[in-house]
DNA sequence: CCTTCTCCCTGCAAGC
DNA sequence: TGCTTGCAGGGAGAAG
């Protein structure tokens, strides 16, 4: 589910209800997600105040009082609901449950459990180790054209393969690395070091824009993801190429009986989409 | 260091 | 209808 647009939508959700509260009640309902949960972790949530909520790639940064940061990844299937007045029972998949002091209950739901927490002091929150490789933010100043074209230099990979490496662009995933090469016209097979200067320019552009625009529709609502207040995203109404493996390429009027518009290929195991002819 | 592959887990859609 | 198979937005860890 959650690339770095998905996971900024649910950090924005999760401010207004979380942000200067503190969590009176917490219950964790299960020992482990990925990986085992922190030991205690429940006791040392409850009674603290959240100070802030940042976004480090995919990570949300819950910075707590005491200078400690609850570091939370939702890996495919993670969820965090603000609970109303209709808020289904508790099920097997709800893994975490918080209530404020002013009474806002939040779930955490993960079906497949590849969601990961942490506690972490603010002090070494960069040393993480989760968190200590992990490029620039593409929304951020650190990421230009130089940068980039720099990281692609020498790789021999294939350029959507490198866009996935979370060391190169945090917060990238398989949907949004196909919908930014196509923007950017540039073929997801072409050998990441042959992207220099002018195309890693195009590139930067294309990555921002997307993301940008995905942000503002909520992110991409395709099985699981939800705003936390349950609305869903709209950006996967406006997918270029990802899914659309056979339909004609919204980009160029290339004729889908001439060229098989858009293409379905698989990299490193994963599902890649593009338009043979405009991206080269 | 780089790259590829397997695996973690559940749910869902497609095919038979 | 019910079973099996393959696939899904992530990424750690092992192997080459």
């Amino acid at each position: 589910m959650p690339e770095l647009p998905e996971v900024e939508t649910v950090r924005r959700g999760l401010v207004p209800v979380l942000a200067g509260r503190r969590l009176v009640e917490v219950t964790q309902r299960r020992p482990d997600l990925r990986f085992p949960l922190p030991a205690r972790f429940a006791e040392r949530l409850r009674g603290r105040r959240i100070e802030s909520i940042g976004r480090r790639g995919k990570y949300l940064l819950i910075h707590l009082e005491a200078s400690e940061v609850w570091l939370a990844h939702l890996g495919m299937s993670g969820r965090f609901c603000i609970d109303g007045e209709d808020a289904p029972a508790l099920g097997a998949h709800d893994h975490l449950v918080i209530r404020t002091e002013d009474g806002a209950v939040v779930r955490f739901h993960d079906p497949r459990r590849f969601g990961y927490m942490d506690l972490t002091p603010a002090e070494t929150l960069g040393a993480h180790p989760h968190l200590a490789s992990l490029g620039p933010d593409p929304l951020g100043r650190q990421f230009t054209a130089a940068y980039l074209a720099g990281r692609l230099a020498g790789r021999l990979a294939p350029l959507k393969a490198v866009l996935l490496d979370q060391r190169v662009v945090a917060g990238m995933g398989n949907i949004y690395a196909s919908e930014s090469l196509f923007r950017a016209g540039l073929s997801p097979e072409r050998i990441a070091a042959t992207v220099p200067g002018r195309r890693a320019e195009r590139l930067i552009a294309a990555i921002r824009q997307v993301f940008e625009e995905a942000i503002a529709a909520g992110g991409s609502s395709l099985r699981d993801h939800r705003q936390p207040s349950g609305e869903l995203g709209f950006f996967q109404h406006r997918f270029a190429v990802y899914g659309r493996a056979g339909k004609p390429c919204p980009g160029c009027d290339c004729d889908a009986t001439r060229t098989g518009g858009i293409r379905r290929i698989v990299q490193s195991g994963r599902s890649t989409f593009f338009c043979g002819r405009r991206q080269r």
